[in-house]
RNA sequence: GCGCAGAUGCCCGAGCGGCCUAAGGGAGCGGCCUGCAAAGCCGUGAUUCGCGGGUUCAAAUCCCGCUCUGCGCUCCA
């Protein structure tokens, strides 16, 4: 039975289910006007491990991930660059499917662009001002939230607390009924892009955009809405919100995963700290990110720095090197260590506790290989597949030496027989040179990469 | 100002009333293995969990206050 922390109601309840054996979730996905940084690749991976691991459960994952291809933010980039929004998306949208296959992360079932739904939105939209809970200014269409049952759920805060306010927003919307209303419709200035609607041409808002797609592919009361943690509040209360003045059921769970910090401060522009999700993955092994988000929780701030990554890395090269070692050994995992794992991720999804679990089974694993057990080493390597398995976490067995590096591998292994170790140290220098590491294992050397 | 998180060894990071003299990873140090290494194994490392009070037979874990950090308060993963 799974168990989940729900933002809604801050704590941790059963993982319920609409439908027995299946599970529906959206994942609030990018708007396509910059780079993935590696904030979206934390809330990438934490919900691609969290399915790969429901996949690995059993269940029927249905998992749908929105692109978000028009907003303000891409007008005013395309104003910036001169170029089209379309090109400015496209452009976008491309590096962000590079940068997801560069960190391994699974493609969604359905991935919706909110411009392929501006027709359900306007008839949302539409739906919304007939029941009076929206209404037309000269700027746009607006929801009223004081008309809707619950407003605050997600913010936790009543109405005036979010009125007063501290921030450095500015007000717009000055024909707003009340401050809080959010807009559901933005008229255009010239040369914006513009659809038509019966109150006048414009563009959808950002809120409206993910409630439309959300129940349009999953239906009423799917299983489970998520995102990074500031999208909580506005956008998912306002997604609510909408959902909510029609009358339909919402999400029935929250997920909502932390941030990431370095040097202990918050990743912005303005710090001029933001950190390219590609370079880091080209930098550092690019599962080495997926590992480091694995040993702590998801919903705990991490601290992405050298240090760190290159800690993770080092993690990783030990399950690398275990994966290796028993890269021939045949065996079936102990139903009883996969029960201990289930009953630990089950918890919160607590992929702390189940890496914890990995690599205590690789060190029994390389315990029992050198007893010499190879059978219970055969079962710990198994359980070490498995697992991985269940986080999407791919090791990594042979790194490829090229042939004239095999090559010199096999002279020294015939130099060594011949106790000819002054010219064995050499190739190995050699080796190294050309940056390649020798493991002499029971069956041979396997080079890896320093 | 209001709301929500967090502060744990050299670093990262779990634990959330007794099994904690606090997991796991990394780094260090000592040993075993090895021709020497690499890989691996064993040992070592916080008597202590931001600070100050309190509750309890028992607190890192609960309560109150304080300090610091992050997030939100209508752009944000």
């Amino acid at each position: 039975m799974i168990r989940l922390y729900d933002t809604a109601k801050q704590e941790v309840v059963p993982f319920k289910l609409r439908d027995e054996g299946k599970v529906s979730i959206y994942v609030c996905g990018p708007t396509v006007y910059a780079p993935p940084h590696i904030g979206h690749g934390r809330m990438v991976l934490v919900f691609d491990t969290f399915r790969s691991y429901l996949e690995w459960s059993g269940l029927e994952v249905n998992f749908v991930s929105n692109i978000t291809d028009i907003d303000d933010n891409i007008i005013k980039r395309a104003d910036e660059l001169g170029v089209s929004c379309e090109e400015v998306t496209a452009t976008s949208e491309d590096i962000w499917w590079q940068a997801m296959d560069l960190i391994d992360v699974a493609r969604p079932d359905h991935s919706p662009h909110a411009t392929d739904y501006v027709d359900k939105m306007v008839e949302l939209i539409q739906r919304l001002i007939e029941a009076e809970a929206a209404y037309v200014t000269s700027d746009g269409v607006y929801l009223s939230v004081d008309k809707v049952d619950g407003y605050g759920l997600l913010a936790h805060q009543s109405l005036d607390q979010l009125l007063e306010g501290g921030g450095d927003r500015d007000i717009v919307g000055t024909e707003k009924e009340f401050t809080a209303d959010f807009a559901l419709w933005k008229f255009p200035k010239p040369g914006e892009p513009s659809w038509p609607a019966p109150w006048g041409e414009g563009r959808p808002g950002w809120h409206t955009e993910c409630v439309v797609m959300s129940l349009d592919l999953l239906g009423e009361g799917f299983d489970l809405h998520t995102g990074g943690l500031d999208l909580t509040f506005p956008h998912h209360e306002n997604e609510r919100a909408q959902a909510v003045a029609l009358g339909h059921q919402f999400a029935t769970h929250w997920m909502h995963n932390g941030f990431v910090e370095t040097d202990g401060q918050k990743m912005s522009k303005s710090l001029g700290n933001v950190q390219d999700l590609v370079g880091l993955a080209t930098q550092y092994d690019p599962r080495a990110y997926r590992l480091l988000i694995l040993q702590s929780h998801y919903r705990s701030p991490i601290e992405i720095s050298d240090v760190s990554m290159t800690n993770a890395e080092a993690a990783l090269t030990r399950l690398d090197a275990f994966a290796r070692r028993t890269a021939s050994s045949v065996g079936q995992p102990d139903p009883v260590v996969l029960d201990e794992f289930t009953t630990i991720v089950d918890n919160d999804f607590d992929t702390s506790g189940g890496t914890d679990l990995l690599f205590r089974q690789v060190r029994e694993g390389n315990s029992a290989l050198d007893a010499g057990e190879v059978e219970a080493a055969a079962v710990h390597a198994a359980n070490v597949r498995e697992l991985a398995k269940a986080f999407r976490l791919r090791l990594v067995q042979d790194q490829g030496a090229p042939a004239e590096m095999q090559a010199l591998a096999a002279q020294r292994t015939e130099a060594r027989a011949n106790k000819d170790f002054a010219r064995a140290d050499e190739i190995r220098d050699q080796l190294a040179a050309a940056g390649w590491v020798v493991e002499d294992l029971a069956d041979g050397p396997v080079l890896r990469r320093k």
